[in-house]
RNA sequence: CGGGGUGUGGCUCAGGUGGUAGAGUGCUUGCUUCGGGAGCAAGAGGCCGCGAGUUCGAGUCUCGCCACUCCGACCA
C-alpha cells in the first residue's frame, strides 16, 4: 500500500473526551472513530490490527479442538426466557420489536443460544465432549462505556462454550482453554496475570480471570510476589494475625456527640483504627442484616452477597437503620438493637477484645465490648476485603495489590443452563443427564487496547509485530529525487513480493512528518532512504527499541524480514 | 441511577455587561523549503446541540429537552 492512497488521518492533537494512553492513541492514530458513546468504527489502520487478535485467538481455539460458528447477534426473547435472564438482564439488554410486535434483543452474551444449539444436535456420551466458539458482535447498554474499546456498547468477544458428560470432563476441557489463552497472551506479547476470580450470581465451581496490569483497570488484583496466589479483590482472601488479647474489662458508655465517622472517633478517643468495629447494615432481599469490620477495613459486598446468596443487596436506607438502632446513622451497633437482626463479624473481628462500637444511641458509642458475653454473632465469615500487606492465605507473606484490566475469563459453568434448558445427553447405561458446561470468553477490542497500553510512549503506539497493522514502512526522504524514489520502491516490492506486510509513505511531505506519523501508528520497523541511496545504503529503524542501524539494501531487507 | 462539567469550521479552543462569529491546527492553491509535525501568500469550510421564550435584535439572557463527558454507585 502506497501512503499517498491510504485511507488514513493522523491527528496531531489530543481528542478532548480521551482519558487513557490507548484511547488517545486510537483517535489519534485514526484507528477508530467514535460514533456514539461506547459505540465505534474502526477505521483500515485499526481493523487490521483488530484482525490479528481475532485471528490469533482463532488460530489458537482451533488448536486446542474448539470448533468456530457464528449465532445471530439479533435474537428471540424467547432464547432468554427460559433461563430467566430476559428479566435479569433489565435494562442492559438493547430490545427491539419486529414488525409483527415480536420482542427481540441484540445478544448481550450467548450462554443460551449455544446450550440450544447442542441440546438439539447431541443426544450421546459418544458426542461429547465439545468445544463451539465464535467471535461476534455482543450488545450491552452500560450504564457508563468508558476509556474507548475498553468499556463500550458494542464489542466484540470470542465467546466459547464446552460441553461435557462429567466434571472430570469440564476439567480437561477448561484446562485446555485456560492453556490457550495462555498461548494467546503470550503471543499478543502482553504482560499479564491469571487471578482466581468471584464465580458470582453465576454459581459453578470455579472461575479465572486474566488481567492485565494497569492503573485505570476496573478491577483490583490482589498477588502474593512470594508463592505465586493471585485473586481478584472480590474474592482475595487474607489470613486473621493473631492480636494480642487482654482480659475482659466491663464495658462502658462514652458519650461521643456529633462523633459519626471512624476518623472522627480516632481523633476523639485517640486510638488506633484496629480498636475499632464499625457496624453497617444491609438490605440483603429485604432483610436488614448488621455487618462489622474493624474500623479502618472495608466491607467487601462479594463475600457478603455470596454469602447470603443475594439477588439484591443495598445498604440499609436511613429509614431503616434509625428504626433498627433507634439512634441516627453513625452509631449502629450489636448491642442494644431495637430489632433482633442477624449479624456478619469478620474473622479479624472476632480475633479482636475491648473494642469500640456504636451505642445504637445517638451520640454514644460503647467502650470494651467482647463478643459473646455483649453480644452474639449470627455468621463469623470473612467479609472484608483484603488490603496491601494483608498475610496472604497461602504462605502468609505480605500481599500486593493493583489495578487489572479483565481481557479474559474462564469458567467452570456446571449444569446452570443445561438444566434450565434440558440440554441432556444419554450415558452408557441410557440414563439421561445434563451437560456439564464452561464458558470463555476474551473480549477482542479490550485486548487490543490492553496491548496498547502496555506498548506506547509520548510519540505513540509501539506494535509488537504480531498485531501492528504493518510490519514495515518504507520512507523515501525526497519523493523528486529518482535515485531516492527508484531505492525506496526497489525495497518496497522486493518486500512486498517476499510477502511482507510494507507500505511505503510516498507522500511529498516532510521527512519529519513521515517520522511522526509512522511512530504515531507504531509500525515496528521504518527504513529510510535518503542522504546514501547512492551507495545502496538505507537506515533501519525499530520502533520498540528506537535503535537504527545503517545497512545495504539487501541486509536491510534481510533485517525486516527477520523481526519477530 | 446520584453529583459535577461541556456542547461554536475536521481537531483543540476563544468569544465581560445582547448588535448576525474568531484563532491555532488541518484542508485547497502558488512560491520558497526539505533528516523529527517548515515559511510566506491567497482560499474553501459554521442551522454557534435542539426547541420554545424575552427582545427591534440571542452564540450570549430564561425555561425545557438532547447529546457527550468526568466522579461515584452498578457491572455475565
Amino acid at each position: 500500500m502506497r501512503v499517498s492512497k491510504m485511507f488514513m488521518a493522523t491527528q496531531r492533537e489530543v481528542p478532548a473526551d480521551a482519558e487513557i494512553p490507548s484511547h488517545q492513541l486510537m483517535l489519534r492514530a485514526g484507528m477508530m472513530k467514535k460514533v456514539a458513546s461506547g459505540i465505534y468504527s474502526f477505521m483500515p489502520i485499526g481493523l487490521r490490527s483488530y484482525k490479528k487478535v481475532e485471528n490469533i485467538i482463532r488460530e489458537e481455539m482451533d488448536k486446542a479442538g474448539a470448533q468456530e460458528l457464528i449465532m445471530p447477534a439479533i435474537l428471540p426473547s424467547e432464547v432468554y426466557q427460559a433461563s430467566g435472564r430476559w428479566d435479569k438482564f433489565g435494562p442492559e439488554m438493547f430490545r427491539l420489536l419486529d414488525r409483527g410486535g415480536r420482542q427481540f434483543c441484540l445478544g448481550p452474551t450467548h450462554e443460551e443460544p449455544f446450550t440450544e444449539t447442542v441440546r438439539d444436535s447431541i443426544r450421546s456420551y459418544k458426542q461429547l465432549p465439545v468445544t463451539l466458539y465464535q467471535i461476534q458482535h455482543k450488545y450491552r447498554d452500560e450504564k457508563r462505556p468508558r476509556f474507548g474499546i475498553m468499556r463500550c456498547r458494542e464489542f466484540v468477544m470470542k465467546d466459547a462454550y464446552s460441553f461435557d458428560a462429567d466434571e472430570a470432563g469440564l476439567d480437561i476441557s477448561y484446562q485446555t482453554m485456560y492453556k490457550a489463552y495462555c498461548s494467546i497472551f503470550d503471543r499478543l506479547g502482553l504482560d499479564y496475570i491469571v487471578v482466581d476470580a468471584d464465580s458470582g450470581a453465576m454459581g459453578g465451581s470455579g472461575s479465572q480471570e486474566f488481567m492485565v496490569k494497569n492503573s485505570v483497570g476496573e478491577d483490583g488484583i490482589c498477588y502474593c510476589d512470594s508463592c505465586g496466589y493471585a485473586a481478584n479483590e472480590e474474592k482475595a482472601t487474607c489470613q486473621v494475625l493473631p492480636s494480642s488479647r487482654e482480659e475482659a474489662k466491663d464495658m462502658t458508655k462514652v458519650h461521643t456527640p456529633n462523633v459519626k465517622t471512624i476518623e472522627e472517633l480516632m481523633a476523639f478517643m485517640n486510638s488506633a483504627p484496629s480498636s475499632f468495629a464499625k457496624t453497617i447494615l444491609y438490605n440483603i432481599d429485604g432483610k436488614i442484616v448488621g455487618v462489622m469490620v474493624r474500623g479502618d477495613r472495608e466491607i467487601n459486598e462479594t463475600k457478603l452477597a455470596n454469602l447470603y446468596d443475594a439477588t439484591e443487596m443495598t445498604l440499609a436506607s436511613f429509614e431503616d437503620v434509625e428504626r433498627v438502632t433507634g439512634a441516627k446513622v453513625g452509631f449502629a451497633g450489636p448491642c442494644n438493637l431495637k430489632e433482633k437482626i442477624e449479624i456478619v463479624i469478620d474473622n479479624e473481628v472476632s480475633s479482636m477484645n475491648n473494642f469500640i462500637v456504636g451505642a445504637c444511641e445517638t451520640d454514644y458509642h460503647l467502650m470494651n465490648v467482647n463478643i459473646g458475653r455483649d453480644f452474639t454473632p449470627t455468621h463469623i465469615e470473612d467479609v472484608r476485603t483484603a488490603v496491601e500487606g494483608d498475610a496472604c492465605p497461602k504462605c502468609g507473606k505480605p500481599l500486593s495489590i493493583c489495578r487489572g484490566v479483565e481481557v479474559g475469563h474462564i469458567f467452570k459453568l456446571g449444569t446452570k443452563y443445561s438444566k434450565a434448558l434440558n440440554c441432556n445427553y444419554l450415558d452408557r447405561d441410557g440414563k439421561e443427564n445434563p451437560m456439564i458446561m464452561g464458558c470463555y470468553g476474551i473480549g477482542v477490542g479490550r485486548t487490543l487496547a490492553a496491548v496498547i497500553e502496555q506498548n506506547c510512549d509520548e510519540n505513540g503506539i509501539k506494535w509488537p509485530v504480531a498485531v501492528a497493522p504493518y510490519k514495515a514502512i518504507v520512507v523515501p526522504m525526497k519523493t523528486n529525487d529518482d535515485t531516492i524514489m527508484g531505492l525506496a520502491n526497489e525495497i518496497y516490492e522486493t518486500l512486498l513480493n517476499d510477502g511482507v506486510e510494507v507500505i511505503i509513505d510516498d507522500r511529498n511531505e516532510r521527512p519529519g512528518v513521515k517520522f511522526k506519523d509512522a511512530d504515531l501508528i507504531g509500525i515496528p520497523v521504518r527504513i529510510n532512504v535518503g542522504r546514501r541511496a547512492g551507495e545502496g545504503i538505507v537506515e533501519v529503524n525499530y520502533r520498540q527499541s528506537g535503535e537504527m542501524v545503517e545497512l545495504d539494501t539487501l541486509s536491510a531487507i534481510e533485517a525486516v524480514k527477520n523481526l519477530k
